[in-house]
DNA sequence: ATTTTGCTTAACAATTTATTAATCTTGCAT
DNA sequence: ATGCAAGATTAATAAATTGTTAAGCAAAAT
């Protein structure tokens, strides 16, 4: 897969709370990226496409919650982890942000350790998420920990990238992946490679498989089905 | 097997206990990590890979059965001893302890001494594990007792390395183990050894059995399967 | 003390995979 | 129909990964 790198984005309106959590998640390997309101939070966003999106909630512009709920509206961050950080005891925006698609809350004011190791256990939710088990589908079965595909229990033997291709788009049947979620994802956002890399791999599963179950959505992107 | 250095990782919330084990069991001999709540825990065990792992129940940031459950889903430690300190007689804990994974228990209070001797126990009980069972597929059979390896009843001497990468890619045949697991199971997380080491031994491993069992994932690692 | 055995490394060969570039197809809009 | 835009295909090339061999060293055995 791509990044090993692990991407927060940060938006809060106050520089001292960004500069001093920033600074300490940097210390523990994550990339960060700030913003200091809430459009400049989703144009970040659709950007670097971070693993982890953490919101203050009261922020010009465009509050938390009106970034999440706009960013949940695409594909892209469907799986995302967003998070918001209240004042304490803030029963009305719980309520609220759980309705708009938040994942969880971080309480303020918190100390910038605590805030590493709240990030740390999302991240560690994050890879669970990941790691997942056997896809089976009509035929067709992948096994993350073989590393093989098999179809009629006849195993198909797949290129890492191919495999890893093949993965994510049979992770959600159905759901069209866009070609630059599918770099983000496999190749990672800051790879350069070029138009026609995608297409010849999808080719190359396509030729492997022998059966039709990537179907092409032209001007959007790819998606698997039976 | 890699380090014959025995780590043991303790998670309990109050100094002083931490203190006086870890003392003990250093003085016969073992390496001790400590953690002072949940979180600790996890974040240690996933950079030492310790072989044993005694967990407080009650616990600060995440609680015993938390950490267990969270460290059981991942395949590195699938296999790791882990026991709880339970306050005698807490039923309840014991019940939700071995559903979640747990492998024994440990009754507070307890004197060092006993506890050392618990410790040792556990370790036979690791070896015993680790040992006794021959794997057979086919026309290979692995003898752990004997380190020996017999193609067709015919005995095939390989070195201790040798067979002891073997075994291990045998215990999962078909899973793919990473080049990282194997360096980590077979040589020690902290040893560091080059490139092209595992490759060496993949090498003389198929070259003595003169049969095919090990595939190659390029980009990922090696397999056994016949 | 000498030999043997096992582990590691280094250098290079071989293979496999990834990417690009160039050339077709195809569907769609004009 | 015609021309375009988006993909599909293919082959060539680059990059990455692994295989192989030989040699050095250290520890164990003789």
């Amino acid at each position: 897969m791509a990044p090993e790198i692990k991407k927060v984005l940060i938006a809060d309106d106050e520089p001292d709370i960004l500069e001093i959590i920033s600074y300490n998640l940097q210390l523990h390997g994550y990339t960060v990226f700030t913003a200091k309101d809430g459009e400049h939070a989703i144009r970040l966003a659709q950007e670097v496409h971070p693993d982890l999106i953490i919101l203050d909630i009261m922020m010009p512009k465009k509050n938390g919650i009106e970034v999440c709920k706009q960013l949940r509206t695409q594909p892209a961050f469907q799986d995302t982890i967003i998070v918001f950080l209240t004042a304490l005891n803030d029963e009305l925006s719980h309520v609220r942000g759980l309705e708009f698609g938040a994942d969880d809350f971080i309480a303020k004011p918190i100390s910038p350790k605590v805030m590493v190791s709240k990030v740390n256990s999302f991240f560690r939710r994050i890879n669970k998420q990941e790691a997942s088990k056997a896809i089976e589908m009509g035929n067709l079965r992948i096994e993350p920990e073989e590393y093989v595909v098999y179809y009629k229990d006849e195993p198909i033997n797949l290129a890492k990238k191919e495999f890893e291709l093949l993965s994510y788009l049979a992770s959600k049947p159905g759901r069209v992946f866009l070609r630059n979620e599918i770099l983000n994802k496999i190749w990672g956002n800051d790879v350069i490679v070029g138009d026609r890399t995608i297409d010849v791999h999808i080719r190359k599963i396509r030729q492997k498989l022998g059966i039709d179950c990537i179907t092409t959505v032209k001007g959007v992107g790819y998606k698997f089905e039976l």
